[in-house]
DNA sequence: GCCAACGTTGGC
DNA sequence: GCCAACGTTGGC
């Protein structure tokens, strides 16, 4: 059935923010300025699949994180060129995420891809995220934030760019 | 290297 | 369905 042409639809107006934390070690942000575009692949975590799958939309910003890295911050950035379709590498006995309880009739895993923004003049170490009022608030500054796929608010996203000392692209 | 926070697994 | 054990993440 049809919804209400009245129904507000508030998620599909503003262009929608986030941030993706990879471990430099495994793909940096200059692995993908090099490659310029990549498939997000690798994320088992039910919370994080489901908003690769549902939520994350084509022309959403993304903030690039390095975790366990020296220094971790936010680093770059990066945006959303296709939306969420199946993993393959769930499917892969030689990928280091493949999973044996994968069905490929109903895949479990999703991913989207990525195409390179901007890298960050200097990187926003989590120190400078701490010293801002804004950013201090952030997902990620969270005492145990493990989530590898977080959503981001538009202040917060600008905020990042004011510290990095760049215009958002 | 340590450990807190979490998600997942498996026994009951 | 509970929950203890275990494994992983990820900051410090």
């Amino acid at each position: 059935m049809a919804k209400k042409a009245t129904k507000k639809n508030s998620t599909s107006k503003a262009p929608r923010y986030w941030l993706f934390k990879s471990e430099p070690d495994c793909y940096s942000i200059d692995d993908l300025k090099k490659d310029k575009k990549t498939f997000w692949d690798g994320v088992r975590n039910y919370q994080a699949r489901n908003m690769l799958r549902e939520d994350i939309k084509k022309g959403d910003y993304v903030l690039y994180y390095h975790s366990n890295a020296k220094p971790m911050a936010v680093v770059g950035t990066a945006k959303v060129v296709k939306e969420g379709y199946p993993d393959h590498t769930q499917f892969d006995k030689q990928a280091d995420h493949y999973d044996p309880k994968a069905d490929p009739e109903e895949p479990r895993w999703f991913m989207v891809d990525v195409q390179f923004v901007q890298k960050f003049p200097e990187p926003v170490t989590r120190d400078d995220l701490r010293e801002d009022k804004v950013t201090a608030g952030m997902m990620v500054m969270q005492r145990g934030s493990r989530l590898s796929i977080q959503p981001v608010e538009e202040k917060e996203w600008l905020a990042v760019h004011k510290l990095a000392g760049t215009q958002p692209k």
